[in-house]
DNA sequence: CGGCTGATGATCT
DNA sequence: GATCATCAGCCGG
């Protein structure tokens, strides 16, 4: 709809498989901008582009688990391709995929997508009828996907019902920018967006000068 | 579109 | 008790 005018949908999605995945976080972040994410629910099949991501490493400051391992981060530590999977500011869920080994506790935010396959259903999940904010942000990702904390854990690349897949048609240039909502280690350039894509999250000014950093 | 603000409750200290 | 990896609504340009 936007950079790449998809041709028809696929029958099926193509998974990936965990032997795809980038072992570095960032390389993950990186990698994951123009996959797609798809849930297979009961009523929908629901699947986006994933546009934005945000990388949080080990020794990273602004992750949650900076200080360690606790119930709530606990799926961070988990080998890479589980999903992490917590609620931001006592409302919102927010899914991640850990990016390392099992006991490393890193994982990389998907914090928009372009929505592809079951719009019907995420405008009625999301209750709006505007494509361009079904899942434009964490929250909103969440909300539209079907992603709740019962997803906390699961295996993105497992066979199961929500799963990671093959980028469908020809993915943009990708820039750089800094995270969005954090206060320590703000400066870092850790989130990343597909270039002129109109279902990225944040205020423009963020992603720098005009077309931003070409990377 | 950009900027601001109140609501919100889980999590950790 | 403080801190949020946020969002919707409102207002001004």
């Amino acid at each position: 709809m936007t950079t790449n005018a998809p041709t028809a949908l696929p029958d099926t999605w193509r998974r990936l498989s965990r032997r795809a995945l980038p072992r570095d976080t960032v390389a993950l972040a990186r990698f994951l901008i123009g996959k797609v994410l798809v849930h297979d629910t009961a009523n929908a099949r629901l699947a986006g582009r994933i546009v934005e991501t945000e990388a949080y490493l080990v020794g990273d400051a602004a992750s949650h688990a900076f200080r360690g391992m606790t119930k709530r981060n606990r799926a961070m530590f988990l080998r890479r391709g589980h999903a992490y999977v917590y609620i931001a500011y006592g409302t919102w869920p927010a899914l991640n995929v850990a990016s390392d080994e099992e006991g490393v506790g890193a994982a990389v935010l998907l914090r928009a997508l372009e929505p592809l396959e079951g719009h019907a259903a995420m405008r009625q999940h999301r209750g709006t009828n505007r494509d361009i904010d079904l899942a434009r942000g964490p929250g909103r990702l969440a909300g539209a996907m079907q992603v709740s904390l019962a997803h906390d854990g699961v295996d993105l690349v497992g066979g199961g019902p929500l799963y990671l897949a093959a980028a469908h048609g020809p993915t943009g240039a990708i820039i750089t920018a800094t995270r969005i909502g954090i206060t320590k280690d703000a400066e870092r350039p850790l989130r990343f967006l597909e270039r002129g894509n109109r279902f990225v999250s944040g205020p423009r000014r963020l992603i720098g000068p005009p077309g931003g950093r070409r990377t």
